[in-house]
DNA sequence: CGTCTATTTGAATGTACTCAAAAGCGGTGG
DNA sequence: CCACCGCTTTTGAGTACATTCAAATAGACG
């Protein structure tokens, strides 16, 4: 069953016990998306910190001229979800949606906040799952601001093994922040691998 | 002194008692550091995290060509230092330099694990910071993917008032990943303001 | 005042985008 | 099982945004 991945994934970052897990279960609820199903729509409420136990979801954001621009392409045992909607109880500034049918675990903001109060063990785990992500972002704006399209895209395949074959090139290229035609043919040119 | 400034931001973010701040002040360091003086060099070891109690620091990455890369504008109550240097124990990925005259209060690895360890209010308190900080990310990326050079500019003139005059533009440049030569034309354009 | 660095300016170039059209691909229904 | 529809990807031509390089100008500091 997934609770096993789940307290394994915990397990990897901060002691929890027994009685942590299962007031996790207890807190959060599990959700089963099909393929394309959205999780949240854009400037809609309900934000909540999510655990993808299976599958893989995207997260987006669509401008006032409603292209939409990846920001996260989340798989298993990763968290997603709008943080700054989450901790201000405001509308969600993205959107999310399952790229495959996936299983996710929904943390909404009392939950969370009690979760942190009752089982400190959490307010340690998340201190460092944020402190890990913040690293990654830190990375992934040094890559914006200092390299070619080419080489983000060389990035990106290694960063994101095997997703360049589950999803639909234009949300890669929406990652990257380039259009999907360029991106084809920065594909064109790499031919030879 | 200092102190007040200090105790006054935690208490934005958390409870924090006498006694949590007794025990920052007792593990922490305070540096002084004169205008363009370095406070780490890339790929030096003993990345901590900083609190910038005073002053602007600048936070940069060199790449292969040795072309600099800014990666943040610290200011007065703002955190800094290269955090996964910092987690991981391992040469700093980044430099990290004095722009005017500031004093800063340093925090290693193993003092940073023992506050959190005895103080669980800062647990809670870098639990937060993490957060907020990690929203920031989010929103530079999207503006990194989804805007023009100039509308970045016009962003970073809201996000940093007043940034603009005290630091040199080829920086501001280097932030937003675009040259020097660029940004001058960009605000030669826009002189009505 | 002279030196050093930062900023501005301009011309030529390159990288990435827009638009339009064609080709490919996957799902659905007959 | 094939034909068709809608969507994604490719291709190409023309264009815009941003860079490079070089030279001139302006500012900062000893």
């Amino acid at each position: 069953m997934s609770l096993e991945k789940i307290t394994e994934n915990f397990r990897r970052h901060t002691a929890v016990t027994e009685r942590d897990i299962e007031l996790f279960t207890e807190l959060s609820k599990s959700k089963s998306l099909g393929k394309n199903e959205m999780l949240i729509e854009q400037d809609q409420p309900g934000a909540a910190l999510t655990l993808i136990v299976s599958g893989c979801l995207m997260t987006f954001y669509s401008d006032k001229d409603c292209d939409p621009h990846v920001m996260q392409f989340g798989r298993e045992m990763w968290w997603t979800g709008d943080l700054q909607a989450f901790v201000e109880n405001t509308p969600s500034l993205y959107s999310i949606k399952a790229l495959v049918d996936s299983e996710v675990a929904m943390l909404e903001k009392e939950k969370f906040d009690q979760l942190c109060r009752e089982a400190p063990a959490f307010e340690r785990y998340f201190r460092i799952l944020f402190q890990k992500s913040l690293v990654s972002h830190q990375k992934r704006i040094i890559r914006n601001i200092s390299n070619t399209a080419e080489e983000k895209y060389e990035q990106f395949l290694k960063s994101h093994p095997g997703l360049e074959l589950t999803v639909p090139q234009k949300h890669i290229a929406s990652y990257l922040g380039i259009t999907p035609e360029f991106l084809s043919k920065i594909r064109k040119k790499r031919v030879g691998k």
